[in-house]
DNA sequence: CTGGCTCCCTGAATGC
DNA sequence: TGCATTCAGGGAGCCA
């Protein structure tokens, strides 16, 4: 599942294959993967316009062009790549194709990736929370928001407009980082454990850039993090500091890993 | 405000 | 072997 440190990696791959180029026309396979405008209005609206930069914000990749901003948002298992193949692949759902032959390909198997094109991209990204990574992200601004919130720190994490770029993986993997519980109350969240909280976040997902992200089921691959996962994925396996074994529960709807012995709710 | 649930999708895993 | 069922997962939307 594309998270912060994928979505930096794959746009960080195509930003030098992309700038400069010209856009000349879109085949859109599959319309639900247009969110914004209507896909007849998109094809004609994405004519001709040079891409000037490419930027990350949360898990969206923008694509900055001369008139507009092309959000892509690759939710579970969309992909972004240049393709000289021919023949499309199963489940590209958009292509786009420059003026110097090059085409950039949106290839989503489940479907569940979006796509806009906008002059107003602030609209849609105004409602995420800040960059993780960023250096306003400190832990004095995560304890206050931990502390106007009264949620389970798991399901809060996983918010976008909480924090942007935490899914499934990170957030259970920053949470073991900190030894604090999933099952834990934001509003319960000391000063103390804020700082924690914020280094965690921010070491695991350096960590997750610097090895290009994870690849996890058939999903997204070139990443070596899944070498590196602490508790996503490893139920019943025993916890890399204490031994005990690895406990997989569901909260918020959202598998969740972690170590009962580790990560306490205050010694809970 | 919070939590719980459904929906969107496909492919892999599991059951018989 | 093959068919049917179940499940995962990000985020929107709905309801309590």
């Amino acid at each position: 599942m594309p998270e912060l440190p994928e979505v930096e990696t794959i746009t960080n791959n195509i930003r030098p294959k992309l700038l400069n180029e010209q856009i000349s026309d879109c085949a859109i396979n599959w319309e639900r993967t247009i969110a914004y405008p209507l896909a007849a209005r998109f094809k004609e609206q994405i004519k001709n316009q040079r891409v000037t930069a490419l930027t990350r914000r949360g898990k969206y990749i923008q694509i900055h062009l001369d008139q507009d901003t092309l959000l892509i948002h690759l939710r579970m298992s969309g992909d972004l790549y240049l393709s000289t193949e021919q023949e499309p692949n199963k489940h590209d759902q958009l292509i786009i194709s420059m003026v110097s032959g090059k085409k950039m390909v949106f290839n989503d198997t489940r479907k569940f990736g979006r796509v806009w094109l906008t002059d107003e991209p602030v609209k849609i990204l105004s409602k995420l929370g800040p960059e993780p990574l960023s250096r306003e992200f400190t832990a004095e601004l995560l304890y206050s928001l931990l502390r106007s919130k009264k949620r389970q720190l798991k399901p809060l994490l996983l918010d976008q407009s909480f924090i942007a770029g935490l899914g499934n993986i990170y957030t259970d993997e920053s949470l073991f980082e900190a030894r604090l519980s999933p099952y834990m109350n934001s509003a319960d969240v000391t000063e103390t454990q804020s700082v924690q909280l914020r280094d965690a976040i921010q070491k695991v997902l350096r960590k997750g850039i610097q090895n290009n992200g994870a690849s996890i089921d058939w999903v997204y691959k070139g990443g070596k993090f899944q070498d590196h996962f602490q508790v996503y994925q490893r139920t019943g396996s025993p916890c890399r500091i204490c031994g005990t074994p690895i406990k997989k529960v569901k909260l918020g709807q959202r598998g969740t890993h972690f170590c009962p012995t580790c990560q306490t709710v205050n010694g809970e």
